[in-house]
RNA sequence: GCGCCCGUAGCUCAGGUGGAUAGAGCAUCUGCCUUCUAAGCAGAGGGCCGGGGGUUCGAGUCCCUCCGGGCGCACCA
């Protein structure tokens, strides 16, 4: 289906053609906006390339292309060689209440993988970057009719887990009983914050509020931590740990995760323990792979949860494990091997790759001028490297594998997520894969990378799927150099000389510098809260808990989307906790201002308008003043705005348009008062104007950019 | 060395395929709450759009070049 412009762009091209002769492709006709609405509600330039093809002066051409018929416009006028139409107000709030747009032309689903976080550390905001925008791109396309599916890949394999896991067992001393008993504790206990005062009180009294009273919980928890408690230095870190974490097992693997970078620094023959635990996880060998395992799902769990605080959801997670044991690299594998994109460097040759197997990238486009044309796909040791397994994983994602993983639903007690099985089958699971398209959204420093897969699919000959391979690639998240100094004087991070010169730090979970998602959305809820607060002070702790929930989400969710996907963000602890300005509580105010009017009208008698459809409201549009009007034109362009974002991945653009969007009714508001409007006639405009634009906004919002609007605020 | 990205107000950023007077937010200053919630509005100051060349009716936007900064180019993911 056509969206207005686009009607606009093919009747106009026709019109060129039969009055001038002349081929311009509609997509060639720009279309911009007045920056008055008294000099219409959209406007072309076209004339200014066209005086010049044919050399007559613009005014002249506008004045001729004035006549074309539109399809939902009223009058065109020309104005110094623009054209400005003027829309049927009507017919426009019709198309926008009522026409969702038809999938026409879309056969076929998009995949969309995003998050992908490795599962041995909580999220940082940088991961909520990729969240947000991946999710906010799923809800543009389907917005627009596509099929959309959400693919949240989890390498539980790699050497990240594995170095969590030789902090775990070697580290900590933990073994399965162990690692199950501080769950088990994490799983109970659950509030956020506590002062410690004695390690073994402390333990005792979590035990208890977490609803371990029963003797036998605490004991078996006891029991099974007894070998840690009885060594203090295993039991003050695992201490230490417990209580900064607040109640989340992820936070905990943040710290021991840096604790086993640097365990690793202080004596490089302890890098052996991560080629052990490597090989067990991948060997199934016992205790390790369980524990790997469990921490990985864990982990898992935790990220799902949260991302359901930035109400970001997923179809379904495929595991790294899967695709090995599912056979899904041997049949790429198999596949190159074909296609001959790949062979082995021989041993005895002095090349550096002897013994692996390598792509060549000498003769693809774009590879030029790399310092080593050959990359190691499978290692001399025989295992597949990263880029292997995501090769095999993309074809799967097309349904060029010949190959599907079973599926089970992952133990997830916020909604319900299926997930990838080597074995053990669900029931009825849905269809996942076969995508027509597909979309990774991950940080530029992964284009090269990238590259590399969309060439192996060409090099097996999948042209057009190598083509339907997108990279949504965008900059990473830093912390600005003052929000690094910050915490580096709270003692949260620790820097090195070369990261204080330099304009903004870059993250690094190995390092444990950057900021978790967590600890932000509480800071953030925290601070809503009390603004929550101090406006209803009499407000319920839940309803105003709940309240501060979605400012919280929504203060988030704006600042990852609003910027330029090529721009860094600094991020800065000031402009992310800020509820003024261009944030995502100003769209929300801007709704909730709106129905506070309809629900005040509501309570003083004043009958709602009608929307569409009768003479009545073809009246009301026609006495809206241009402001009323202009703030509701803006959602006409909004399906545009939509596709264009889609289409070049920059959904900064829907972001904006919706704050510009919320500015103009903000101004509205205060210079065209609704109730207190004596004319009867003008206060049915008025009341049309935000009753329309509260419908439209609080739909936007959610729809588009997943941030939903409290009913008051 | 090669490749990609960024440089616009004091700070953080917008400025779809070149088009109407270069805009927002923060910060600073001035007004506006007995009038639909001030998480707001109105206004002021603040700009050789990194420098220099070009392309044309028209360049913040396109091309070349230089300068400054970031990120990639692993048998890590």
């Amino acid at each position: 289906m056509l969206t207005a412009i686009q009607k606009w762009q093919k009747a106009l091209s026709e019109e060129i053609k039969a009055r001038f002769g002349l081929e311009l492709p509609p997509d060639e006709i720009p279309f911009t906006f007045p920056p008055k609405p008294e000099l219409g509600d959209a406007a072309t330039p076209v004339c200014f390339s066209l005086a010049r093809k044919l050399k007559r002066p613009p005014q002249v051409l506008a004045q001729e292309l004035a006549q074309t018929t539109l399809d939902g416009v009223r009058e065109s006028r020309c104005a110094g060689g623009y054209l400005n139409l003027f829309v049927d107000r009507g017919w426009a709030i019709e198309s926008l209440l009522g026409g969702r747009f038809v999938p026409k032309g879309w056969r076929g689903k998009t995949i969309i993988e995003h998050t992908n976080i490795n599962p041995n550390k909580a999220a940082h905001v940088g991961h909520l970057r990729n969240a947000v925008l991946g999710d906010t791109l799923a809800r543009c396309l389907r917005y627009l009719g596509r099929e959309v599916e959400v693919q949240n890949y989890i390498d539980d394999t790699g050497v990240q887990v594995a170095d969590v896991v030789v902090g775990f067992e070697r580290i900590l001393g933990f073994g399965p009983e162990q690692l199950e008993a501080l769950l088990c504790i994490y799983e109970r206990f659950a509030t956020k914050d506590s002062q410690a005062q004695g390690p073994m009180d402390r333990l005792q009294e979590w035990l208890q509020r977490g609803g371990l009273s029963s003797p036998d919980g605490v004991f078996a928890i006891t029991e099974a931590l007894r070998p840690i408690l009885a060594d203090p230095e295993k039991s003050n870190l695992a201490y230490g740990w417990l209580v900064s974490s607040k109640g989340r097992f992820d936070s905990f693997c943040w710290e021991l995760y840096a604790k086993v970078a640097h365990w690793y620094a202080e004596d490089d023959s302890r890098l052996k323990a991560r080629h052990e635990t490597l090989r067990d996880i991948e060997g199934n060998v016992e205790p390790t792979s369980t524990i790997a395992a469990r921490v990985a799902e864990e982990m898992v769990r935790c990220h799902l949860r949260t991302m359901e605080r930035l109400h970001v959801r997923y179809d379904v997670l495929p595991h790294e494990s899967d695709i090995l044991k599912s056979g899904f690299w041997q049949a790429c594998f198999d596949k190159l091997k074909a296609a001959g994109a790949v062979h082995r460097v021989p041993d005895e040759s002095g090349d550096k790759n002897r013994g692996c197997w390598v792509m060549a990238l000498s003769e693809a486009d774009g590879f030029e001028g790399l310092s080593d044309a050959d990359k190691v796909i499978v290692r001399s040791s025989g295992t597949v490297t990263y880029i292997g397994k995501d090769m095999a994983y993309q074809l799967w994602k097309f349904g060029l594998l010949g190959r599907d993983f079973k599926y089970r639903l992952f133990p997830n007690p916020l909604y319900r997520v299926w997930r990838s099985s080597s074995t053990v089958a669900g029931a009825d699971p849905p269809s996942f894969g076969h995508g027509e398209s597909v979309i990774n959204v991950i940080d530029v420093r992964q284009s090269y990378l990238q590259r590399i897969v969309r060439e192996g699919l060409k090099l097996m000959g999948y042209k057009a799927q190598a083509e339907a391979s997108v990279h949504f690639s965008y900059e990473m998240v830093a912390l600005s150099r003052k929000t690094a100094l910050e915490l580096e004087q709270r003692k949260e991070i620790t820097l090195c000389e070369e990261d204080r010169t330099k304009p903004f730090v870059e993250m690094s979970g190995r390092k444990g510098l950057g900021v978790q998602a967590d600890v932000l959305l509480d800071l953030l809820e925290e601070r809503a809260q009390e603004e929550v607060s101090g406006r209803e002070p009499e407000l319920p702790k839940e309803e105003a808990d709940s309240r501060a929930r979605l400012l919280a989400a929504s203060a988030l969710r704006y600042y990852m989307a609003k910027y330029d996907k090529n721009q860094v963000v600094a991020f800065d602890f000031d402009q992310a906790l800020a509820f003024e300005g261009e944030t995502g509580p100003y769209l929300q105010y801007a709704c909730v201002r709106a129905e506070n009017i309809l629900r005040k009208a509501a309570e003083m008698g004043i009958a709602m308008p009608e929307m569409s459809g009768s003479e009545a409201v073809a009246k009301a549009l026609g006495l809206m003043e241009p402001e009323g009007w202009g703030v509701l034109a803006l959602f006409l362009r909004l399906p545009n705005i939509v596709q264009q974002a889609t289409s070049s991945l920059d959904l900064h653009l829907v972001a904006r348009h919706l704050y510009q969007a919320a500015q103009a009714f903000h101004a509205y508001y205060h210079a065209f008062p609704v109730i207190q409007e004596p004319d009867p006639q003008k206060r049915e405009a008025r009341l049309l104007t935000v009753l329309l634009f509260a419908r439209l906004l609080r739909s936007s919002l959610q729809e588009l950019l997943g941030i939903e609007v409290p009913e008051r605020m």
